[in-house]
DNA sequence: CATGAATGAGGGTTCATTCAT
DNA sequence: TATGAATGAACCCTCATTCAT
């Protein structure tokens, strides 16, 4: 995966820590002004070394949008493994899922805003691999939405809810002008919750969210 | 409104067309290259002028997005107004419009994916005016939803679901690579009507969808 | 030809003026300091105007190169269709050419050197242009010294003879720092001249040089 | 000589053995990309060590290029100092040494382009040390030409013919071009010394060629 | 009103050179 | 001696904007 953006430095373990380095002042840069409007030097420069040090962990400066997006991805993916136990489903289950998941995105409000605006700016083969991560944890949603509904659910059903609830999260992020000033992140997620289970057929009194 | 955007040239009509010619063309090369990565020039050219005179018209590059993203709200904003009948409310009338929007949000995927991944690189003034037409939007689908649900529904769960609706319509284009693979515009849309329904508690036997 | 470099300017006289300023300035750059090391900001400011201007008249750096050894061989080649007149053939004909490229050579000393040692800089497809019209001018010295010598002389002897005096005329300027101390462009012109005769077998006591 | 190139390691023997390194990987990407475009890094890596062990060696790029030179002109210098034998002169040894010339200037066709085209990137120093190596060379050539030739031949002349094979020799290689499409080595060879002899005015009915 | 040549600040990128390990 | 990560000056090129015609 990493191994996507060519470095000429050899040393592992340090691209490693650069390229951390790299995202996080990329992020805190992007969020304020977008990708285009930062400058590669601003980036360095944030990142804590010079122009030269940076374009030995990159090629080009999309490269750093790349691994923004590949690394932002990386966290959801990683937190959403880490949540999802498809052995033991349940309702209760399919609540904390989506309930961590929203935590999340209010976390990785920014991440996310810079994401979706910028995804674009990746050439096609870059947004290409970008989105099919994207599709694999769509599937995760799906995989948990259908395995904790207690009856039986169309496969389209799970594959719209699921859309449904990635993006509702992401919302929260990316139209928090409008959200924020009428909700909190608790009471965003839990009335999402209560449509999503009115959608699924779902007694809502049975469960406690 | 319009005034918004200074020009040098006086009469108003020409100012108008040539204004539609800008739109238009920005809105086709953006959608292709991003507000970014189009150059102004590029706009001319595609407008039918030259560059000289596309800045008779404009002050700033970004003039033009905020005339595109102007344009495109207005559409919305008009097209919702011709559709809505606060007058005559009925569930049947609510899945008009929800459907009726979605519709018009298919046709109009390209312009807003424009807007909604070059808003911020509107200026901060320019983008909050952007943002209430939105507001003012989302209104509009809070009243529909409130005088059509025959029952008691809490202010916050109606605008919760407005703006569900709102980027449910836009994530049919924004989404299109995910999504139009496996729906149509008409089994999202009936997929997505059934889902509010439910949300609002309503016996979808009893409908038409 | 001059079509080659793509421009984004329309009126062609002003393109023509100014590639010949930017020619100009050009070699006279080239000459002290070499292609690489010259920058196109001192082109552009040589040339007497922006860097941004210059940029309206070429589409990278390697193109003034390009138009710099066309410009040359234009120079050249018309001198010498200018100077040969195939229709009277004679001794004293031959003789005049050759001199009078040499005269040439010797005024163009500085391009003749720009030339040969960047020409190695232009691409592939470039080079290959410039070192056609080389081989032309090669074939005018060559049918000068078949049709100008009284006798027989083989394909292979007069193309190789015309090799020699193309080379010769060139190496005036390019090995200057050698020749200028010992040689007057006459008695170098006169002394190539009495080879080339005795190359060709020509009595050298019946003409006069 | 060598000590021209200052070095931080101290060990002769092996600053010699780099230098051979450098020397023979600078040449080979000299000839493909020139002097300019060939990076320290390329040179390093091509030579097997690494750009720190480079600049133990050099202590600037230029000096690669002097490096380049000298050694290309100690090879022909070599070359010609074994072949010639002023003791024991005679038409024949003149065809000898020509003859030998030649054949070294085609096996070392790539040296010698690399060595004409970039000669003026070596700062006025060096390139005045450079030149005056060939100098000598041309001294050399022309002893050759008075000793060898039967009857008396002005100093001029002889001067002048010696640049005349010194380049002609070269041209056989950065002339390939157009030269080698009609003729071998040998026929080139044979005559240019034909030519040679004529300018000398020995007869050529007398000498085995 | 329309044109398009001119401007130059500023951006992405390279690469010779250094120096701590 | 050997290494290779770090540096930053400097280069090529773009493009929004202006203004004389």
């Amino acid at each position: 995966m990493r191994g996507k953006v060519i470095t000429s430095v050899k040393d592992t373990q340090l691209i490693e820590k650069r390229r951390e380095q790299i995202v996080k002042a990329a992020i805190s840069l992007f969020k304020n002004k977008g990708f285009h409007k930062t400058t590669t030097r601003e980036i360095a420069k944030e990142s804590g070394f010079s122009i030269g040090t940076l374009y030995e962990y990159i090629r080009q400066k999309e490269d750093i949008l790349f691994l923004v997006c590949e690394a932002i991805h990386n966290d959801v993916d990683l937190h959403l493994k880490q949540v999802i136990d498809l052995e033991n489903p349940s309702i209760d289950h399919l609540i904390t899922v989506v309930k961590s998941y929203f935590q999340l995105m209010d976390e990785m409000q920014d991440e996310v805003i810079v994401m979706y605006q910028e995804i674009k700016s990746l050439e096609e083969k870059t947004r290409t691999y970008i989105l099919q991560k994207e599709r694999e944890m769509i599937q995760m949603l799906k995989q948990v939405i259908v395995s904790c509904t207690p009856h039986y659910i169309s496969e389209m059903d799970a594959e719209l809810l699921a859309n449904n609830i990635f993006v509702q999260g992401q919302m929260w992020g990316f139209r928090r002008w409008a959200l924020h000033q009428q909700f909190t992140l608790e009471s965003y997620t839990e009335r999402q919750i209560q449509f999503l289970l009115k959608a699924l057929s779902i007694d809502t009194d049975e469960v406690d969210v």
